[in-house]
DNA sequence: AAGTGGTCTAGACCACCGA
DNA sequence: CGGTGGTCTAGACCACTTA
């Protein structure tokens, strides 16, 4: 940045100086030059290497504040934020008396498979490309509740077929983390009600065509990449969200 | 605000320069000195009548903004947000082909009530106080597709009493503005899934016990008072929504 | 052209955190 | 204590809107 743009040229570009510096402290966030959780160096270091005032870099990393890349704590610095904890799927539910239990996750099955033409269209996946499928269920009050199938591309998550099943960790996110290198910085939910099959039903204890909430989650990367698909069918009766309007 | 804590004595509030000259103008605002849709003077002007710099007005402004209390146009100036239009019901529902359709409202009754427990609670009203409750449908493509059941507090909405069925707004909260004087600001909706009774499935054409989804919504003033409760029923079938985590 | 908000500078000092 | 982010100042000039 302080070659190709220099500070000097007030104004004479298309976008603020704050948005360029953004930009390119953007690029050396995902480039891995400072770790999810790592701090990255002082406002007063970085307002010096790009030669702008203070104020200019405080713009800067505060729109990536609120991109969700970076977080700042006062008197502590600022650091590349951690991926989602990968235990919100449970905000769209109620689950009665379950509340001291630990949420189980039961993988079912970890294969290669043809991408199916919902979960290519969702990854922006060629037709035919290859993904890797993975079913399994999570448990509260010893009671399957949630039926998951998800697929990711085969290419960066391939190591997964290399593992046992019982070596998952019931959170994907944080697994994706440190298996991976990858973080899981946003997601997408859409939801929908649905009718349970007869496999879903018996697996869940229900009668076929019971009520059933369906989500239908897109998993983004730092760099905005869509690198997981996943729908998420539970029973509809124990469904509660709050959204707000403003 | 100039009198009562003057600039000079910086750092030695409690809270920062700016969230007290925030709150000043909130209160403006709220005292009607500037009305909904109207601008408030420039930055400028206002950063020389409280007594500080105009960095100092910016971020009071930003967090009135961020607050959805005012909206800045560049060039044109910093304007009171107006209300919600509340035409915000149908971003739950998908009606496939009803898309060209202006969606009806057909008020079907007006009455002052003693307020139920649930709308008592949910408006803060103490037991048996009064309240006005008006049922109405929604219709598209020529269907009832929702049923609604709101609660007002009697004291500033009794003139809703007096009103003719037919005279009542399709949108709830426009007609709030222009009748009464109150703006609705902000809302939080809570959705659950339910069955339709027989008198709901009745009316919407659909059987009894077919699933629903329910919508209890909260409405908020500029002052934050709770000024309504609303409780939206229709076809589970069309549910479709789209919630963003980071 | 005049008025608005948006960007940027070059400082100063305050409040918080950890060693 | 030294280092971090947070607040504040007093300017200057840019970009957009309206008349």
């Amino acid at each position: 940045m302080p070659a190709s743009s220099p500070a000097s040229d007030k104004y004479t570009q298309s976008q603020p100086l704050w948005a360029r510096i953004a930009l390119a402290l953007r690029g050396r966030v995902l480039a891995g030059e400072w770790k999810a959780g790592e701090a990255i160096p002082a406002e007063s270091a970085l307002s010096e290497f790009y030669g702008v005032a203070l104020g200019t870099m405080r713009g800067a990393i505060q729109s990536l504040v609120e991109d969700g890349l970076l977080e700042r704590i006062h008197g502590r610095g600022t650091f590349v934020r951690g991926g989602l904890t990968g235990a919100t799927m449970l905000r769209f539910f109620r689950f009665g008396s379950a509340e001291g239990d630990v949420p189980a996750s039961r993988i079912k099955s970890v294969k290669a498979v043809k991408a199916p033409a919902l979960a290519a269209r969702e990854l922006l996946l060629a037709a035919d490309e290859q993904a890797i499928c993975i079913e399994r269920q999570r448990c509260w009050g010893g009671k399957v509740q949630l039926l998951e199938t998800l697929w990711v591309p085969h290419g960066p998550f391939k190591a997964l077929l290399d593992l046992d099943k019982k070596d998952f960790s019931p959170l994907m996110y944080p697994m994706y983390a440190e298996r991976l290198g990858i973080t899981v910085n946003r997601a997408v939910d859409e939801l929908s009600f649905d009718r349970l099959s007869a496999a879903q039903a018996r697996t869940l204890d229900l009668p076929v065509g019971h009520p059933a909430l369906r989500v239908e989650r897109v998993a983004f990367d730092l760099a905005g990449r869509r690198i997981e698909f996943r729908v998420t069918v539970g029973n509809a009766d124990h469904f509660r969200y709050r959204a707000e309007i403003r």
